[in-house]
DNA sequence: AGAGTATTTAGAAGATTGGCTAACTATCTA
DNA sequence: TAGATAGTTAGCCAATCTTCTAAATACTCT
């Protein structure tokens, strides 16, 4: 559990994966449309995207002969709430936790 | 900025420097409090903390002899926000570039 | 079955990270 | 001024990260 928060921090530390994220936040798309948005190999690309679905920030799903990549919202929004609750943010602490039970 | 998002996320990645920040939650400490509450040797507390304080999450004042730290929980919590609203998660997209004004 | 397209896996180079010990700087106290 | 205490900086090493090219796998179409 704090190692799966570690992941998932660690996933969004890198500016290329987070942009994948904020791609797929508009739609789902292949690896190859989103390795065509980048600079890197399609390689590389592929490799950040098994970082976010290790992270389980991402789902993945065969069609034909493309992989369509979709944001597991809910994961990133738990995980990032989680971290907000564990430092309880803001001076006001039972502001914070009012919203808490979400997981 | 989106190099200071990196650099928070990346520093909040390490599981010894969330444990620092949670400790310094609940209170300020020198770093010699920080790190005897650690199995590694004070270097590299020391460098934790110096991570932590190039993303201004905590700030540190010397005291004589000792250095205080201090969690910025306003940073923390912007940072955190910051990223929610990024990815907007769970909304829908159309409203997601909208409400970037944030810090 | 064979060719072509989409994507991943393998292996390597180069950079970065996180840990260590040793040495240095800063401050206090005698 | 000298010695002790607190903390950081320097230099090193092993592990991990990001990227690449080349090769393998998965699927489609003829």
């Amino acid at each position: 559990m704090e190692q799966a928060i570690t992941r998932t921090l660690h996933a969004l530390s890198d500016p290329t994966r987070r942009a994948i994220l904020q791609m797929l936040n508009e739609r789902d798309m292949t690896a190859g449309e989103i390795a065509a948005r980048f600079a890197i190999s399609a390689p590389s690309v592929s490799h950040h995207l098994s970082v976010l679905k290790a992270a389980d920030l991402v789902t993945a799903e065969r069609h034909g002969q493309h992989m369509i990549y979709r944001l597991n919202a809910t994961v990133l929004q738990e995980v990032l709430s989680l971290v907000m609750d564990l430092f309880k943010v803001g001076a006001d602490a039972d502001t914070q936790r009012k919203e808490g039970g979400h997981a």
